[in-house]
DNA sequence: GGCCGACTGGCAATCGGTTGCCGAATCGGC
DNA sequence: GCCGATTCGGCAACCGATTGCCAGTCGGCC
């Protein structure tokens, strides 16, 4: 192949680690490095003879943009940046998975960031972030509303799980999801529910309680709010003793980790689930079906939710092949083995 | 604050997004843009005062560097590439952690790729990856070796449960897993062991077959390979057929997931875990504790595995703190449930 | 008092693309 | 055969930093 390359220009190529650049094409081809960037750039701009040259002296050099001296002049990096509040967090993976594809797809790279739930984390991350992204999506962030309407002022921000005038977002059918679980419980007999609440900066654990407020007054059930909790498994074992307390026959968890918790929890301490205590989570996470009981979860599409995230951000960009839906994600209730009727006591 | 900017200075910022450059900070603080650029870059190199002067004028403007304007002259984009099988994996999670974490700490971002266990779908997106990053770090790659060199030689490669000569690597202790493993099963009474291999291009996988027939030999036991798999939980359930047929009193499994489908498949057939079939896996993945019976597995330092490898690219960027270890990552056998003493049949 | 070296800060080239503008060549139409 | 419109490709400025080189200043030392 490359035996014919004027020494010079192998030379020259060499030295810059095999890369090269629109200047070696245009001396291969006899072109201007203008005319290279719109041959490769702009299909049709150029006369397809000596779009064909420069392909081929590309091919021959194995060419590739550089990616940073492209976003140079554009201010476009083809980078997307993507706040989570903790990677371990198993609802976290549908979202990357749907984000990175739908990138990778667009021919975006998507950056993951993690906040660790702290405020001070994400903002500091954020801020580290925001110069080399095009678009941010931010999935359970718990940054202040003020701060994200002042992102969204510099780029375009889309949020997950969470509402702020302006700013668009992902959403789930919160209502939904909780009502048909709230029916769910009163079928089996359910009259009090205890709500275990995620961090108070969460904006869904938030709509979550209000919905079941909603849908538990409907019926004419009993709930009380158990937290703010931590959103992990540790949460939900720590809340035990909160539960027994409050002695609800049903324990609605902000998410499957604290339900899990809570259930192993509950199993340690000679608790039966669900015979002498129900327990329900939502998100439907990996691990949901692992643990005995099966946990009856209120599924959430994450995975479409990390795509419309990224599509809602190209689409923004202007460079989305067509709209995307503004439909909040349908859920779906999954019962399972933790929810049962309830005992006569 | 900025009541006092001189207006056109203003007006050029507010135009740009509110993203300030050096220039803006030259003109404001009566400067060269080099000065700037040396007073922000380089400490000391620059008189207190004017330094001082400078940081002052960068604040005011709420300046931050254009990191893509930076990446040109230095060819450095401040950006580690992690390249993993499959997101969903748990076995990623510790990984990504501390991959991120540390890069963080180092003022560097992780990108994170998907190849869904593809080979091509894995080259397309390294190469699509590799111009924007600093460095690579390959998790489970199902590349070809010669491809990795090549890859080494153009940017500072990484491998995670991989060996390539000449190419860095961050890798368990096989051996000693396997052995202590091995030795418990001897001990509850085991002579015939199934292993359930992952997928043919799976480095690890093999490694960790070749451990087991070291030790299994040692010990006079029977061993046969059943594979290769998908490394998934479906993979472990599909294999139950298979694993019946070669009667083992034990089977381990190439990761957790596998061992977690077989155990559901197992169940799930009426044959009881461990009582009937003890089986164990490799990773101790979140999901791990979680089934019924609780897996016996070979826990992985992921999270440090992801540290080192950051620490390694670092370190072959002149930008290390201090050397990383090439000690293995000591491994820790688990011993829960899922292994028990062979019945007597 | 003069010379040397250290310290500061400015000038200008450079990284690798993109793009507005312009002129030459080509084409179709009458 | 001439004219205006269109197509094609080159020129050069620009994006926002970094950095080698140089000149001016200053202090110290002989």
């Amino acid at each position: 192949m490359d035996d014919e390359l004027p020494g010079d220009l192998a030379e020259r190529i060499r030295r810059r680690n095999g890369a090269a650049t629109i200047y070696d094409i245009a001396e291969l081809a006899g072109v201007n490095p203008s005319t290279v960037s719109r041959a490769l750039g702009k299909p049709g701009r150029i006369s397809k003879k000596t779009e064909e040259k420069i392909r081929a002296a590309a091919d021959r050099l194995d060419f590739q943009f550089n990616p940073m001296a492209r976003a140079l002049p554009t201010g476009r990096s083809h980078t997307i940046g993507l706040m989570v509040a903790d990677i371990t967090n198993p609802v976290i993976f549908g979202i990357v998975r749907g984000a990175e594809h739908t990138a990778a797809a667009a021919g975006y790279t998507l950056v993951i960031a993690e906040s660790q739930e702290s405020g001070e984390a994400e903002a500091e991350a954020v801020s580290r972030l925001l110069p080399s992204v095009d678009g941010l999506i931010l999935a359970t962030t718990r940054l202040a509303d003020e701060r994200i309407v002042k992102l969204a002022e510099r780029k375009p921000v889309i949020l997950i799980n969470r509402r702020v005038d302006e700013v668009a977002s992902v959403l789930p059918q919160v209502e939904e999801g909780v009502t048909e679980l709230v029916a769910h419980l009163d079928d089996l007999g359910h009259r009090s529910i205890a709500y275990l609440s995620g961090p108070e900066t969460s904006w869904i654990s938030r709509r979550r309680w209000e919905a079941l407020l909603d849908a538990a007054e409907r019926r004419g059930m009993a709930v009380v709010e158990i937290g703010p909790l931590s959103p992990t498994i540790d949460g939900g074992r720590d809340a035990l003793r909160r539960v027994q307390a409050a002695r609800p026959s049903a324990v609605i968890a902000f998410n499957d980790l604290m339900a899990i918790g809570l259930i192993q929890a509950a199993t340690a301490a000679g608790i039966h689930v669900p015979s002498d205590l129900s327990v329900a989570g939502f998100d439907d996470i990996f691990g949901s079906e692992l643990i005995v009981p099966a946990l009856t979860t209120v599924r959430a599409q994450l995975q479409l939710a990390g795509e419309r995230a990224v599509g809602k951000v190209l689409e923004a960009l202007h460079d989305a092949a067509e709209p995307v839906s503004d439909e909040p994600l349908a859920t779906t209730l999954i019962v399972r083995g933790s929810t049962g009727q309830v005992s006569a006591r």
